[in-house]
DNA sequence: CAAAATCTGAGGTACGTAAATCGAAAATAA
DNA sequence: TTATTTTCGATTTACGTACCTCAGATTTTG
């Protein structure tokens, strides 16, 4: 039988009270008497049992979720899974509130985080767009101890929460090595599709692809940057353009939305099946396009882990829990059309 | 404020031990008294809280994993994150036992399947070697309302378990397409390495790859296998010898153990950089060899996320609540240096 | 219709912890 | 020393569910 909280308190020798206290971290507890406590519980093995202290607790986590609002395809995904998540959230004690803001709309992310009573929320996890009233607006969360973990898009100006996401660096230099090796040695010039250079996460996907296509594939040559802006008819005019404007083209990366304008072009001729395509976020559209030959890689984040990840590691952080690196830290995925899920 | 069984009770018309009874589905009620309290309680959205009902209960979930014992790596790593789960499990109501059985003796696995007793075990997780003794092994648990998953190899004469664990033959069709698309359009051969050909994953893993290789890359041959049994000198000397005995050969695919007397292999002769060398499972030594170039691609499944997936489907099926498929389900890993985690 | 079987109600205890009160004891300051 | 603050004990209530008993109500069976 496992010890409680009774057991301690007799083996230290000390009242139930003395052992509450010196748990959940109360004053009025001498140092002496909660090492004596401390020593009767590593001592029992103690653990407290968490079914139990949630109970009596009648802790509710309340946590809000702050995303882009937008025809972003990966935002609405986050959206999709953190529906699913609050359905099973009842089961943990959990609360959770979605907040949709404009994209890229510094003010209005700022304003929403304003808008967070920290008497009544415990945690927030935010894609976030950087700008000074953001960066203001999460120190003050931080101040009034609300815990904070930024999804998807890292904001390294504050440095006091918890980074839910890839490395966009290392997911372009991914690409790009995928890219050189299937290409192979001949020469040949890459276009890159961006949703928008706007945000950070795609400025971070090509600066680490054109580092690695500079530095290993010389052979290779990346053209400008066509701005597909989250929209398939825009990105498939701007590529179909792109592809007859420049002939020696050997491979595609998209790095941000718009997959469907791409299928659209790339399926259109057949002559495009020698180019050799990378793109982004696993979709029932880059499954098929996978599938069919016309996509050779995509890289993918999972947002269903990123989500319930997230709300894993609010949750500790508002319990004073560790977390695990292991189950925490998200993967950058590559899928061919055999790997896939 | 959520809806408890007080409130069902009163919406229902009817006391709270016929409330209980329903949801517990103990006998004595009428089905249209049934029928009264389900109305009532899909209408209030009552959801049992877990945790008041776990402290009532007591019940702790006992399960016993059963991994093969001996040098291979992955079952190692298992363990070892098993050891992390156990850690954390007494928060969980949740007692592991491990069990460590003769790799590849049936007999064995069998016996200490024998030896669970039904009355005290209500899951148990196993890395499953196909023998008819197993199979009634396994048969006998179900019969005794022993929930059962298998690991890592799926065992198909089985179908009353959840599989946790990739699908190994398209593991290997993808890293048979990395390799042909790594290698590109030069004529050669490839080397394949096994740990064993006695274990159903490595076998799957060839065919996987032997499939792909000779459906899609016509310029590519496989030469015949390489065993390395698990054991880093014996997959050295075996791998040397074939390297120098066979001078066409342009990739290596390592389907199993044996990881370090390949690298060493490898690292002996600056020739051999040339070569497209695809391995499965990360560990300390295969990201070096990832990072120095000595590796290519690395496909791995992740040990830790397979336990805890074991640990939350056989709790899920104990308390017959559903499963997370998307959270479920272990992915074929791709690595490159770039997106080392 | 009576007896038997089945169903339902009322109420209780238990699980392990949180959190509170209030007075007693001990330590510290004056 | 006395006064004051700090520390501690004893006890109680509450959380939501599980599970038990026993009596009373209802239905089914003979």
């Amino acid at each position: 039988m496992r010890p409680t909280v009774h057991d301690v308190a007799e083996a230290a020798g000390v009242s139930l009270a003395t052992v509450d206290r010196v748990l959940n971290r109360r004053a009025g507890v001498r140092s002496a008497t909660v090492a004596k406590v401390e020593a009767a519980i590593s001592r029992l093995g103690y653990v407290r049992d968490m079914s139990a202290a949630n109970l009596a607790k009648q802790r509710i986590y309340r946590l809000v979720f702050i995303i882009p609002d937008g025809p972003n395809s990966f935002m609405r995904r986050l959206e999709s899974e953190l529906e699913q998540v609050k359905l099973r959230s009842a089961l943990n004690r959990t609360d959770i509130t979605v907040l949709k803001v404009p994209a890229f709309d510094g003010a209005a992310l700022a304003r929403a985080l304003e808008s967070i009573d920290s008497k009544m929320i415990s945690g927030v996890a935010v894609v976030a767009t950087e700008s000074p009233m953001v960066r203001e607006a999460l120190a003050r969360l931080h101040r009034e101890n609300v815990h904070v973990v930024t999804l998807v898009s890292d904001a390294p100006a504050f440095k006091r929460g918890d980074y839910v996401g890839v490395d966009n660096v290392a997911a372009g230099r991914t690409a790009a090595t995928l890219m050189g090796r299937f290409v192979g040695r001949r020469p040949g010039k890459i276009a890159l599709v961006a949703g928008s250079m706007l945000v950070r996460d795609h400025v971070e996907r090509r600066m680490g692809f054109e580092q690695v296509i500079a530095a290993e594939f010389p052979n290779l040559t990346c053209l400008p940057v066509i701005e597909g802006r989250d929209d398939d008819a825009t990105a498939r005019e701007a590529v179909a353009a792109c592809l007859t404007g420049e002939p020696e083209i050997v491979g595609i990366y998209n790095m941000g939305a718009g997959n469907r304008g791409l299928i659209d072009v790339l399926s259109a001729d057949p002559a495009h099946a020698e180019l050799t395509v990378i793109a982004h976020e696993l979709s029932d559209h880059s499954r098929r396009a996978l599938r069919d030959g016309l996509f050779d890689a995509v890289i993918n984040q999972d947002a269903g882990h990123e989500v319930r990840s997230a709300v894993r590691i609010l949750q500790a952080r508002i319990d004073g829990t560790a977390v695990i690196d292991g189950q925490e830290s998200i993967r950058i995925e590559i899928y061919l059309r055999d790997n896939l899920p």
